[in-house]
DNA sequence: GTCTATATTTTGATAGAC
DNA sequence: GTCTATCAAAATATAGAC
């Protein structure tokens, strides 16, 4: 008989990790079994519109995750160094220090469908205003502020890849502990 | 009656562009088929070990390709300005100016199996090497002249990533025009 | 070396009991 | 709300003619 051992929350958790771990195709129902605990009709009954819903469902979820542990703190209170290093914190353990890759950057791969790109265009561009908010506020200016926003999300980006690739941590680590400073260096030139 | 239309190099060219697009698990065989305009015992008989012998001789081929394209112009004749805007020039071709992403990107996802990972760790490790070599050569010291061989390939693939994500090719482009005089700056201390 | 045709396995999705 | 069982379609791979 039924027992409901896992919220949809947590089963939104474990199958974020899988389609994480084996990107939006290589994440089959068999491997969202495993995943999560549950059998493929528990999921349809939780995600009626199959397979794409959850896609959607986990990017919305990883969205929300990354708000609140990553970008909330962006936009509390401390000084713009306090606060970067507060995100950059956040990341290395929402990220594992490189060693799980980011939805977004697994997901956007192949041919999404119009939603899903929507969902990732979004979730990025978001990411880059806050970033470049908190780096105009310690007085860097606007345009030099967003290409640096744009900069750091490129580079944390390309880190998960490489440290990917490279079996280490330590490409992304390294940039973890850079990148406040160097979002906050002052301009040369205005 | 044979007719033998393509060389294997062509094949493994239209083979590249499919797992680009698709990546591994989304490259199915009917979309290979398509892609290379020849059935699937056609591409059973030049690879029989299969798909996965597809994703390998596919990684190899873009490996080498890359190798002619971009790297090899970083060992040859110049000055080191040059020779870097001369792989910006032909990565900015290789990428479509951040419209096709990366295979090594692409194929590091799921759980790659073990010879996949080596040549994928063989492959970023030679670019960031021949990078490093290039930016001492301009005078920066062996170790923080490494440290940008690996910041470059970090921002190329971040940057892949992100232009991907926002449906633009502004952050690769801008990269690839920044990047030589950045990687050639004088260190402030040694 | 390419084709048509088919075998086999896996995938995404449902049916119906409890 | 979860289970066992199953379906139809698609995926990988093979057989055999030419």
């Amino acid at each position: 008989m039924g027992h409901p051992h896992l919220s949809k929350e947590q089963v939104l958790d474990l199958l974020t990790i899988a389609f994480r771990r084996h990107g939006k195709d290589g994440a089959t129902i068999a491997v969202l079994e495993t995943a999560t605990g549950l059998r493929r009709n528990s999921l349809y009954h939780l995600f009626p519109g199959g397979k794409g819903e959850m896609v959607a469902a986990v990017l919305d979820h990883a969205a929300a995750l990354m708000y609140e542990r990553a970008l909330k703190p962006l936009q509390e209170s401390g000084s713009p160094k306090y606060r970067l290093t507060a995100m950059c914190r956040a990341l290395d353990d929402f990220y594992c220090s490189g060693r799980e890759p980011c939805l977004v950057g697994v997901l956007s791969l192949g041919v999404p469908e119009d939603l899903v790109q929507q969902q990732i265009t979004r979730a990025v561009t978001g990411w880059i205003e806050m970033l470049a908010s908190v780096i105009e506020e310690a007085g860097i200016p606007s345009r030099r502020a967003r290409e640096r926003a744009e900069e750091a999300v490129i580079a944390i980006q390309g880190a998960l890849v490489v440290s990917k690739a490279l079996g280490s941590e330590h490409a992304f680590k390294r940039l973890m502990k850079r990148l406040p400073d160097d979002l906050l260096q002052p301009c040369i030139a205005g």
